[in-house]
DNA sequence: CGCGACGTTGATTTGCCTCAACGATTGTGG
DNA sequence: CCACAATCGTTGAGGCAAATCAACGTCGCG
């Protein structure tokens, strides 16, 4: 128990960068929370389960979707202290379509949404916590569609290398074309026009 | 100042479908709104504005961003009871890089970022309402992304036909083009395979 | 009426994909 | 520790989906 509130610090430290939380409630929280250590190439979600929330504490995973021709399509990465998860999974408590995988080895928090919602009642700062990360990323994700729409492959990755520089030695090139969405292929010819 | 409490009836009803109101919690936040109209083809915000929130009671608005060759590209409609801003302004205060007209002579409601984080602190429900909103948003988007990035042009058309069957008839082709993010020389081609 | 926005259609171009072959690197079991 | 497979990145030839450019008919509206 004590265990979970040490290793949930970096959570808390994050939630009180956006509004102020109590030692007591920490504890609220942490009583809702569990670790899971997840290695490189494992998954934490299967297309078909019911997803929860995880924060990483260490490593890095992804979301993706698979589409009919097999083709993987990145949804998002999650270095340290990002959340993860198929949000429309996680809230409809219906299967996902989304797969999530660890990139190295790797440890989360998870938080179930029946837990996150009673969490909610109990503690409101952390519903405002929430209501702040889900509109910082509905921006992330607008830039990203208009990104998608108004620019170029070539664009698109360089924006990509200033947005995320730390990314950028990190992650295999093929895990960045994905993400962009472009192929493995293109992304190297892309890369060797004097990069 | 009743006549706000009664134009926001709504708003307040959609807030209900997620959440509890009371009377003196809707009287709260009606202080906090005005009412504006935009006739068609007319601004609610031009590049370079700070953004308001505007939840839409009557017509239909769009904002969209216009990139470095004088094309727009569609990020959203706001159909009747809908809200629509630039998130990135609104939440930042600073000049937003979206435009917002009307496509049909429209009202809505407006509502300062200011007021929405104090209204937060006084009305609970509504940052729970907010946070709710966000999350749906947020939810599309994701799936728009992924289908921008898996689906051909013809997928991505058919699929906005059975999504919004009621813009199908309302809008104008040339924005359905923007919003799925092709020409509309194209979508006259890709409608013209019987269908 | 005439102008401007819209939709259509065709010819041509292009950004990116597909497929295939090939080194380099990693990792894994004998 | 080595052999081998698997994964990754690179490069090239060819193909296709969608963009571009241009011309034309239609409609609503001042």
């Amino acid at each position: 128990m004590d265990d979970i509130l040490q290793k949930a610090r970096p959570l808390f430290e994050g939630i009180k960068r956006h509004t102020t939380l109590t030692p007591e409630c920490e504890k609220k929280i942490a009583a809702h929370l569990t670790t899971k250590v997840i290695r490189r190439r494992q998954y934490l979600l299967h297309e078909g389960q019911v997803a929860r929330a995880a924060f990483v504490l260490k490593g890095c995973l992804r979301s993706y979707s698979i589409d009919e021709n097999g083709f993987e399509h990145i949804l998002q990465f999650a270095p340290v202290n990002w959340w993860i998860t198929d949000l429309y999974s996680h809230i409809s408590q219906k299967p996902s379509s989304l797969n999530i995988d660890a990139l190295e080895d790797s440890e989360v928090v998870l938080l179930s949404r029946k837990d996150q919602l009673d969490l909610f009642d109990e503690v409101p700062a952390l519903e405002r916590y929430f209501r702040i990360i889900s509109e910082n990323s509905l921006i992330n994700n607008h830039r990203r569609l208009i990104d998608k729409m108004a620019l170029t492959a070539k664009e698109r990755y360089l924006k990509f290398c200033t947005t995320y520089p730390s990314l950028i030695n990190t992650l295999p090139q093929k895990q960045i074309a994905s993400y962009i969405g472009i192929t493995p292929e293109f992304l190297s010819k892309i890369r060797s026009e004097r990069g």
